[in-house]
DNA sequence: CGGTTCCTTGACACAGGTCAATGATTGTGG
DNA sequence: CCACAATCATTGACCTGTGTCAAGGAACCG
């Protein structure tokens, strides 16, 4: 069973912190002894919500879940979170959630108790390392979305988006030239800081500009290297407009 | 010394860290003792720069910080930071730093190496919690940022940010009415995704409606309330412009 | 006290928001 | 398996907030 969970995991962006050293598979280690649990959610079906106590962290294997946080009064789309990747980590055992967590699309997610993590810390002290340095990538992925919305047209941020979507399957050796959106237009354009209609007006003009083929949840990525480009406003000249005004 | 480091530390948000229990002032801990160096910046000098190996972390005891990063390109403000606060905590020892850090005015930082903290943590285990703790503050403070940037207009993103930084002031028992701004107009303008043209605007609007008084770096907050309740967008009827228009 | 830098204010243009109508897709019950 | 409804996506016309450009004015520094 060690065996098969860490062929199952090899992708995962925390394995380091289940699996912290090159172990003998008898060694007891791995998500089971480690009291992970395993948890399936339907498309719409809350992880937790608002208010909730949580006693560990939480990391998507499959599907797409989008965090929401009620912020000066409103609700706001803090990330999605693609397999591999580590949900917002909001502190230590008890702390009570600001973040209520929703399934986009049928997903499955490991739970891990920081009982448990403690216990692996105490044996491997580098995990104490890992758990820094994926805290430290989230906060960073925050930090970009915060400089996309910040600084970039909307174009440029739904190209930036693509390009993310599509850059985080690759890391982990996923699909990424047809990608399936699970989420709707409307939470695209609460997470990109526009209007569903907006973003409707992008997609069009990223397709007019055969950089992405677009059918309703369905994106074909035709030139990453062109999203790349655009999403870094490098090139492609400004276009004056994103739609209507052509 | 450990009593005074104490004092001294006492209105510091990580002063869990370095005074982990009730410890008798004997016990040898304390910021001296572990490793823990203080630095003087004068403005404009920088603490680290984008490339640089980090062997720890750092906190704020007096003045003003900004945080910069180049992300897509183009060089963006992560936050300012104020006294008491933890700087961007960016991987475990030896992570090269992606940001530059930068005294807006003279200020007066701690660096606490991996080294010495790790060595906290094996003695007191509830360390480990403050410093995710502190990093889910860090975080949680970047989304609020984000929040603001993208779904506010601007003369709600302005009052947000003073009434930002005169609660930071006002938690860690700080003069919070008369604050001086350390950074100028157009750092202001980048970190809230505007132009200092913009910021010049809302910041007369605001002086119009009698919520602060602005002369040049230094502003009076005339009515605490009155500009939470405008960053939160509550009542003040959405005035039909920020300025020129009226 | 003169120069430089930063801040303020005004006029105008345009990106994207808003409102509204149509078309596509998905789910459901016959 | 099809028809219908409900939801979601697209497109257009128009409007407004904020960016842009430009010209003073205030504050700071040597």
């Amino acid at each position: 069973m060690s065996e098969k969970a860490r062929r199952d995991c090899d992708w995962c962006g925390l394995r380091r912190i289940c699996f912290p050293a090159r172990l003998p598979t008898n060694a007891g280690m791995g998500p089971g002894a480690l009291g992970i649990r395993g948890v399936q959610l339907p498309r719409g079906r809350a992880l937790y919500r608002a208010g909730d106590r949580l006693d560990g962290f939480h990391m998507i294997r499959s599907g797409c879940v989008k965090e929401i946080e009620r912020i000066a009064g409103n609700e706001a789309i803090v990330d999605f979170r693609l397999p591999g990747e580590l949900l917002t980590v909001q502190g230590p055992a008890g702390t009570r959630s600001r973040i209520t967590c929703v399934a986009v699309e049928p997903s499955n997610l490991c739970a891990v108790p920081w009982r448990s993590f403690l216990a692996i810390c105490g044996r491997f002290p580098a995990v104490n390392g890992e758990m820094v340095r994926a805290l430290a990538a989230n906060a960073a992925g925050t930090r970009e979305l915060l400089a996309t919305v910040r600084d970039k047209a909307a174009l440029e941020r739904v190209a930036a988006f693509l390009a993310s979507l599509c850059a985080r399957m690759q890391v982990r050796g996923l699909p990424a030239q047809e990608l399936r959106l699970g989420m709707g237009r409307d939470d695209i354009a609460a997470y990109l800081g526009l209007r569903s209609e907006t973003v409707s007006r992008c997609f069009s003009e990223l397709e007019r500009r055969a950089v992405v083929r677009v059918r309703a949840k369905r994106v074909r990525i035709l030139s990453a290297e062109r999203l790349r480009r655009l999403a870094r406003r490098e090139g492609e000249a400004r276009a004056p407009a994103v739609g209507h005004a052509g």
